[in-house]
DNA sequence: TTGAACACTTGCAAAACACAAGTAGACTTT
DNA sequence: AAAGTCTACTTGTGTTTTGCAAGTGTTCAA
């Protein structure tokens, strides 16, 4: 677990992962421009290390050659049930922005939400999954 | 999720709450002689922001009035499911030092490891999680 | 009452980070 | 085909955070 926190022991990288899994990230743009607030040279860190950790993948987008195209690995996506209980915690214990109720419904059907992420990860499915849910915005 | 990431978002946060949570620990001695090397600067800084954070209370020791101890807050406790997670996630994808065996156990009976995780903590029981599944050393 | 245990704090160097600007290659427009 | 634009970065530069070593103050134990 402490070698977890070897990845994840900072305040972007759990960040990108989620946007990549929940938000249908996948470019360097993306980030830059979704409002969180990141550092151009911090991202390009931050995606190389993942990179390097196995947990995101890239490839060049096969429609626009200047664009890269970032992916989650399996072992990236496997991160979903961290994300969730995280999620589920932070709806509990913080003001987070996220309307309670639909995260309440995500804690009771955490399997099936689990199982949709996947299918959309399977799938390159890069809709938004919150919407799935409940239409709304994306927790903050 | 992101308000979550401003207070675990560094390396030694999540880490303290999981020796307070699976190792019995209770006091600035037991993290500052863990051998994890945290300094004690660092150790007292993330102290005093999880308690503000309300995810950790101090008490006086009775018995001992130099000692301070540390105890984990409903709110911190509730932490559980997500330590759960990251620690399976790692055994399943990192090499963790931890015997893989024993992980997939908990990661079968996910619910008992945490109602027994609340009940140690409702009943202030400072014994190791670990050895009650395995009688083997916590994972690093 | 001397020494050790415990919970810190302080000072300083090194590393990480944030911000602004710049670069390079790939498309798009004229 | 030249000029401008979009995308993915890199490169300074200053600030903040971290790590390390040492020190402080209180409490206990002999």
């Amino acid at each position: 677990m402490s070698i977890s926190l070897e990845i994840f022991g900072d305040r972007w990288s759990l960040l990108i992962v989620r946007d990549l899994m929940v938000r249908g990230f996948r470019t360097f743009y993306d980030f830059e421009h979704s409002g969180e607030g990141i550092a151009t040279n911090i991202l390009a860190d931050r995606l190389r290390r993942l990179k390097r950790a196995g947990i995101v993948e890239t490839e060049p987008d096969p429609e626009d050659g200047r664009r890269v195209n970032y992916r989650l690995t399996r072992k990236g996506i496997d991160l979903a049930p961290v994300l969730l209980e995280l999620l589920i915690w932070g709806a509990e214990h913080e003001k987070t922005g996220a309307p309670c109720e639909v995260i309440a419904e995500m804690a009771k059907n955490r399997e099936a939400v689990l199982k949709e992420t996947r299918r959309r990860w399977e799938q390159r499915d890069p809709t938004p999954l919150l919407p799935w849910l409940s239409g709304r915005e994306v927790p903050d």
